[in-house]
DNA sequence: CGTTTCATTGACGTCGGTCAAGCGTCGTGG
DNA sequence: CCACGACGCTTGACCGACGTCAATGAAACG
């Protein structure tokens, strides 16, 4: 096991920030404008597969933004069961709340292999309070959080099974194309059914059930962690 | 129909902003201090019960901070399905996405009859980034309705009928507590049970039925739009 | 090569939805 | 004063979407 070696303390070479979100403001400035706005102590890192890296009521003095792999937000009841807020990829904020707050209200585990950026706390927010562009950036991470989850909470309360697959779905192939990472029709895919289930308030039976069905209408596949988008209209149209 | 003569465009004489929420930095200053923050056009307003007071998607350039009476965040589909996110009750601020955008993605409507202030957004705006103390209970703001989303998020996804409802009027019978208008575990419930439903993520008959076993174990009961809570332990099991 | 993980499928159970009837409480108007 | 309809709550019969349990097999892994 030489992961630790491999992704150990060294810096992230290539952050493919390309996402207009939170790390816009932050890290396309160069080092030096990051110096300016007083972020001295970025921490780059990295974690295996299915790792927690942070958890629900710890408190951490860090602000997080995942570099590359995917990750999630979720929250964790005391009878096992898990909701996953959101999935977490390539230049996203964690949250924003970690900025303003040393506990959180969620727990974050790795999906994949992931490499990540750990801000100082304190420094984030004073580069907020001189730096209005952070400021706005920071904000704009904030709504759009809120809008985010009160259309999931839309989705779980309003929709049935298919409709709240397929709008996941759709959700983050948009995103991923926003990254880039798209290439016909196909991206890297590499949740189980199990995590679809957590998300959109169903068992991962179920969740088998209805991809079966979408396979066999055509509408997409999965195999080897790779999805396959064949029919993106009909998707949409489930999705209503 | 004097109703309009009744709570016209008359200023609110006695504001009941004891919540620790965004109103505690803003309202409960002096209006001196209120104008020395630069917040010179407050609007007071009233409206009656079942009223449409913003819509998702409509620019306004305004804050609005509710002063006595009950309202609701919700989001419609276009099928006419409605997801309500949260219900608002006096001293909260609507949201504080109002005061960094000109247009929401959810709609509110009054419940009862309702007072509300109207801030000039630019001014609320300037405040936040001039007073370090209103731009706190802002974050503060933002961050409670993010982690009541998720929260939210978490019930509908993971809870089932019961414990939604009992999770609900727990939520509710807290936030009343705080605003000390709680009397011998009364209060009043305003709610239909369509609401309760479009709340949970359930139907209006399924919610009798919950609510019909409630009565029956002697947990609770709701009459005359008065909400008496007989049993909080027993309803505190039932929520998990 | 055993072991574990995960997707798939079938049989069956249940929670909550649908439909519909009955009833009490309003408010309105004759 | 009563008649009327609108509205909301309650209840029952029935149904369907989704959950549960279990078996099978393919792929991943040490």
């Amino acid at each position: 096991m030489d992961f630790q070696a491999a992704v150990g303390g060294s810096p992230c070479v290539t952050c493919p920030l390309r996402a207009a979100s939170f790390c816009g403001a932050l890290l396309k400035r160069s080092d030096h404008s990051q110096r300016a706005a007083g972020l001295r102590t970025q921490v780059h890192e990295g974690a295996p597969a299915q790792k927690s890296i942070c958890r629900r009521g710890e408190a951490i003095d860090n602000v997080y933004v995942l570099c590359s792999g995917w990750a999630f937000r979720f929250i964790r009841l005391p009878d096992g069961r898990r909701q996953i807020l959101s999935f977490l990829l390539a230049g996203d904020l964690f949250s924003a709340a970690m900025v303003f707050k040393d506990t959180t209200h969620f727990s974050v585990d790795s999906l994949t292999a992931i490499r990540f950026i750990r801000f100082n706390r304190v420094e984030i927010k004073r580069a907020a309070i001189e730096n209005p562009e952070v400021l706005d950036s920071l904000t704009e991470s904030c709504l759009t959080e809120n809008r985010d989850a009160d259309e999931l909470t839309t989705d779980l309360g309003q929709r049935n099974a298919e409709e709240r697959i397929a709008r996941m779905i759709l959700n983050l192939t948009d995103r991923l194309e926003q990254r880039e990472v798209i290439r016909e029709h196909r991206y890297p895919f590499p949740l189980r059914q199990q995590h679809i289930a957590d998300y959109a308030g169903l068992t991962a039976v179920h969740v088998g059930r209805i991809m079966g069905t979408f396979r066999k209408e055509g509408i997409l596949e999965v195999s080897e962690n790779v999805l396959t988008l064949k029919d993106r209209a009909k998707l949409e149209r489930i999705a209503a």
